[in-house]
DNA sequence: CCTACCGATCGGTAGG
DNA sequence: CCTACCGATCGGTAGG
């Protein structure tokens, strides 16, 4: 079906960008890097894709999507703070594992997104950080957690999980998760 | 005098550079946005430095032998684990607020460094590692510090730092530097 | 430190 | 999906 290979080549177009904006940069790459990548001539990935900066923005929002639906899945779960906090970890490890390249592009190149992707890109960031400083808040509340500033638990939090973006390459998944479990509510912990 | 004049000439041009490479990235900035912004034609830049690929290992090295320094000296010294890591937060928190854009283009531009900069760099960064860690291991051995995996305790440690250079416009170094220390070292506590 | 300029490479388009 | 090509911009040099 011609649907079908269209959209799975534009799907395999975009991970190679992955890879390359990972190893490069999203400036640091061309389009005829990507191109000979792929097996195409250059001026062949237009016909899959409107410009650079889309590619970019599907990587971008992709993974911001994802994020997006893993917290409001957590956030409104019934369960304790601590479990919430794991649940979390694990979103993050998912996301790492399934896709390193995106994941890590997300992370570092998000800033040379174009407008009006952009705002986007920074409302869906600032909602999350919102729900997630909000269940720490909670754990403070409740008394199970101990730390006097919710911007920074939040930041070195967050730091600490992209780091698990590298560390996939050397680490099982389940040694990573307990690890990181672990330090980060031991840090957190009463 | 000529010589001094010429010196922190080039200096101001590197400082522009460094504020540049963190506002869009090594591979984004030209010669002609350093140029414009320090009040040159793009050409007269070369009167000071050799090539742009000098200016990001003036910057990295910088930083990467202020650490080094740093690090060296907190090594050696006869005090406590726990002082020794203070002392190392104190250090990653004086060059974030001594070289606010130099820190962040050594932290996340380094892999544009052309060689054979870049092998003496990754060099640098892995002697600060090995010493890092075995101050780490050091305090689990003695029972003071409890974690399970020395690698995995420096990373998240050095991430949650490399925030700080994020964090100094909104904070004020000693607050930064006390909620930095009060939930790593609950973090490695036993 | 400037004017004038170089070849290489960039993202992207026209037309088939 | 390719050939052929565009104008813009890149890092950098010559010469004064």
């Amino acid at each position: 079906m011609k649907t079908v290979s269209t959209i799975s080549k534009k799907q395999f177009i975009i991970n190679t960008a992955a890879d390359l904006f990972k190893e490069k940069g999203y400036s640091g790459t061309s389009i005829r890097d990507l191109a000979s990548k792929v097996g195409l001539e250059p001026s062949s990935i237009y016909s899959h894709i409107k410009s650079k900066e889309e590619l970019l923005s599907e990587i971008c929002l992709g993974c911001a999507r994802q994020f997006t639906d893993g917290m409001e899945g957590i956030y409104v779960l019934k369960i304790s703070v601590r479990k919430k906090i794991k649940a979390l970890i694990g979103l993050h490890l998912d996301m790492a594992f399934t896709y390193p390249a995106s994941v890590t592009v997300f992370n570092d190149e998000w800033r040379h997104l174009p407008e009006p992707v952009l705002s986007d890109f920074i409302l869906m960031r600032k909602d999350y950080e919102k729900k997630f400083k909000r269940i720490l808040m909670e754990g403070n509340n409740e008394g199970k957690f101990n730390f006097s500033n919710p911007e920074i638990a939040f930041n070195i939090i967050i730091k600490s999980l992209s780091w698990s973006y590298e560390a996939v390459k050397k680490y099982k998944r389940e040694d990573l998760e307990s690890e990181l479990s672990d330090f980060i509510l031991n840090a957190l912990n009463k």
